[in-house]
DNA sequence: TCTGCCATGTAATATGTTACATGATTGT
DNA sequence: ACAATCATGTAACATATTACATGGCAGA
């Protein structure tokens, strides 16, 4: 139940049309909650039928015109419980830990290839969060000098670290199992 | 589509039957896919129509009737293909982060209590892989006196250290995220 | 007018979750 | 006989993915 809490986040961090939304969630959001477009206008429609949302500058029923939406206070209301609320985490769900496991099975044919792939994608991936991190949450030359982070800051600060650590995490652990693939001969296990 | 390949993963180590591949989706393969036993009856189902399994000591149509399955050669080809190919990492879909951004937007009450619940939760994650680690993968005394690890053991051990490098990043990620609330005052956000 | 892109949407399929149903086996 | 448990399954629903459909608008 997290899509419609993310549309809710966003249409309150900015109001949107449903294109400007997936654009988001190929971004900013996107980083932690994913979304396509379809899910998203599907959502819209439930969040608009419930009242959470409605629609800006109406008069407009036709197909291909652009539609706004703006969050209405039950939306927010809704937002705050489940900011609040309680939430296990999910077990770990990763197919290539499971390919790794497989392997070991039937043996490492093409897996350092598909490890050095994987390996670029977090690296690139962990640059561009440091990218933003420089670009939105420098702390200057002088940081007593500048003014104090705001709450809402402190938490989009400590949301992109998270993504930061995972992406680092990921980046130590391909090198390492590439590094010993190197050094073990990898002759087919599967036999 | 990993579900099909994690059960074949599974059944290639140990025939076993569903409820058997159950109870070993909530240990040691579910720690990095997680299954529940009507997905994995009715995955089953499919994979013996593909022709990938075929369930042993038959002569037993009935309902409440225990059924052994086994890999035939072409579900082995099918797993070997599949750990040969690409498949990109998906991206994060946290429902705690997205909290955290919605929490920035909204205000932060109730996020130190489920913080707090989150840290509990991922250490004890943390302390049962490293009692594995230490049972399954434990180097001895003198390493250079014991037999070298095969190579589908480094692999295991490889993805067992995968779980426990993502949970020691979460214990400290949300380490962190605590002790930063407490240092600064946690008003609600969303005026 | 034609092409390309913006924008919203439908349809079909696949996967995952929750609740419930049925029969077999074992111990009391 | 009964209850508890093992074991396999159905049904309904929710969510996610993929492919396609429809209309508006702007410029060559």
């Amino acid at each position: 139940m997290s899509l419609p809490h993310a549309i809710l986040t966003a249409l309150l961090e900015r109001p949107s049309s449903g294109l400007e939304l997936t654009r988001r969630f190929d971004r900013s959001i996107g980083y932690f909650w994913s979304a396509t477009h379809q899910q998203i206008y599907r959502e819209l429609g439930r969040l608009e039928e419930s009242g959470y949302i409605r629609a800006l500058a109406p008069e407009q029923p036709a197909r291909g015109r652009k539609k706004e939406y703006e969050v209405l206070p039950a939306g927010r209301e809704e937002l705050t419980g489940w900011v609040a609320g309680r939430e296990d985490p999910k077990p770990v769900r990763d197919p290539l830990l499971l390919r790794m496991r497989a392997a070991a099975v039937v043996g490492t044919d093409g897996l350092p290839v598909e490890l050095r792939r994987h390996l670029a994608l977090h690296e690139s991936q962990l640059a561009e969060y440091r990218d933003i991190e420089a670009r939105d949450f420098s702390p200057g030359p002088n940081p007593d000098a500048a003014p104090a982070a705001s709450e809402a800051d402190r938490l989009r600060h400590l949301v992109l670290r998270a993504g930061i650590d995972l992406e680092r995490m990921w980046v130590e652990w391909l090198t390492e199992a590439l590094r010993e693939s190197d050094t073990a001969p990898a002759g087919p296990e599967g036999a």
